[in-house]
DNA sequence: CATGAATGAGTGTTCATTCAT
DNA sequence: TATGAATGAACACTCATTCAT
């Protein structure tokens, strides 16, 4: 915990150093605009208006809406992913991991609805989302998540009649379904509960069985 | 067999006969049209083109191009929600339900990668998706598999610690992301492995152990 | 010439009636603005100011200012490319079809400054302009000319050791140079002088000698 | 051969002793630019791109992306115009010195297509074109070519019932026609057959009959 | 029931230009 | 001499929408 704040400041100070100022406030202008509508609805000159900025500098920064979009969305899940590794170091067996995994997932979404709206719903549908650096973070992750899996086969905490790659698939279909309730309808949620949950089944469904 | 004929064939008459010649070209236009294109890319100019109408027809009928959506997809979902009540009946016990309907979705999903990108990329992204009838088709067949499953739990198949619904959840979004990358990549894909896939892991996971 | 005047007035007729208000009012609107400045630096709120018209509607009958161009030329290149292959008719000798044609070419440019200009030097810039229609009736154009060259070796008119397309190149780019000067400078021009000399030293250059 | 490399060696120091180096990196940025796209399209961006030079600073020593195209033109075309006087130097016979300008001007034309775009179809329309410097060259050319012509008139050589600018307009014309399907269309061009064609018909035109 | 014509209001985008450092 | 940052003003283009006929 130590470690990860002080990251955050250190990360801080060099952005808030090396980025022209005119670039961060059109992020920040992004990142509240995304909280009262969703993102095909802003504009240029809402986003200018609020950054206090010119509309061409956005051009000049971003070239695109979406490419400013996907610069604040990466922005917001480049640590998570940084972290996730680190986090999992010292734990114990597959599908322990996996535990931590789902649980640190469902934690993320709960922590923030306007994200996790715009990546569960909106992003998937931009033409050029799965050539983009967002997609390649998500992708690093679901990569994790895999290793994960062959590493539970292998270990035989696993069973290994079933491809890995559905087993993640799975696993993330539910994590999202999950989630998806409370994005949309703003209902309740316990990371906790559902965590608890979700392996009960998954865990007992995948588990090799002698 | 019978009567699914002559439900298509009522259907039809119904239809020519209900429906001004102007309304069925736009709508068969609007169709044409999504297998080439997002729908937020399509406009009313291309559908009156295409349906050669003038475009104050389409203003006129359907007021807002989402409405125009949504009729489209009612027509293609509804008889699907339709034969699942039908087709259900009959098979014995909420497991074997159960995968007959995992089975029929994947399989409906699998049938027209268009319409399946539709429903899970596009559709919930729209204001007013969950107010409209769409939806409402897709809750009803939400609601039936949550029937299923209460079924189960009540006859002692299913397990009783978890929340009925998230075991939909989880069934749901499982399907989802195992059918996506054939949707978004358009991977191949086999709905009987996929099926057998699945419900090797999911009934493990759900079904009552004594 | 009764039949010009009268092939006018029924081409007027019939296009007033085919054409759209809107559509001959931005024509006419760009009719007057290439008077007054450079094609490139006319823009849509100009034209559609002057044609009291909404820019959209230049958008709808001509997707592009470019386009507009094209249509404009091409109503003022038409009939006159008509016209030359019926002047043709009843002259005797290439050689005279060749002064014809040279007379009638200096003619049509010395008619109007503001299109001599936009053919001679604005059009050729533009992309695309070599897949437009106005290009096409200037291939036309020269064609007939080429037809007119390869009659006259035939006819052993004109000498045959000289490839036809290179003596209609020099026929071009003489009369267009001799036109430059009053196209660009405003100076005098006299095409009954300017044809004579430029007839006087090219068929003394191509002719036969034997 | 000697002077040339000398006189190159000559400018190459002046100009690296007298322009700063941001500057000639402009210039450089500037050609490279036009061989693969027309003028009008490139923009102060990037040639400061190429140039890994400030904006700022293009527009400090350029004032206009005008200036700067002409000073790229003068450049080139300088040394020509300088040789050419040189070269028709002990030549005997207007005819003959004729014959060795087309010749030189078709050379130059089919040596660079870049340049020969820009000066036959490009910069004729810029505004300001015809008080640049870059025309004053243009202008000092035509002018050699009109004292050749007035030379063969007194010695006899060439017919004086034609004025000497008509009998220059029909040369230039001639030769930029003969060499504008090689500029426009990339057709194939042998300068030596051309200047031949060429004069084989100018000649036989223009010289004087007894 | 259907159409042709026209509009208003906005959108993303572009670029030359300026200025403090 | 050279740069990074920022701006203003325009521009082409789009599209849903309206209405008289």
């Amino acid at each position: 915990m130590d470690k990860s704040i002080a990251k955050d400041n250190f990360e801080a100070t060099v952005k808030s150093r090396s980025q022209p100022p005119g670039r961060v406030k059109i992020m920040d202008a992004m990142r509240s605009l995304l909280k009262k509508k969703e993102f095909s609805a802003i504009t240029w000159a809402e986003i200018a208006k609020i950054a206090e900025v010119n509309e061409g500098l956005i051009y000049k920064y971003f070239n695109d809406t979406r490419n400013l979009l996907h610069e604040v969305l990466k922005e917001y899940l480049e640590p998570y992913v940084d972290h996730l590794k680190f986090d999992l170091k010292g734990i114990e067996g597959a599908l322990n991991k996996l535990r931590k995994v789902i649980w640190g997932t469902i934690n993320l979404y709960s922590s923030n609805r306007v994200f996790t709206k715009i990546l569960l719903l909106e992003v998937r549908n931009f033409p050029g989302y799965f050539q983009s650096e967002t997609y390649q973070l998500v992708q690093d992750y679901a990569k994790i998540i895999l290793g994960i899996i062959e590493e539970g086969i292998r270990r035989g905490e696993i069973r290994d009649d079933i491809l890995p790659k559905n087993i993640r698939e799975i696993t993330l279909g539910s994590i999202e379904h999950l989630c998806l309730p409370w994005a949309i309808f703003n209902k309740d949620i316990d990371p906790d509960v559902l965590t608890e949950n979700l392996c009960k089944i998954l865990f007992e469904g995948i588990k090799k069985h002698d």
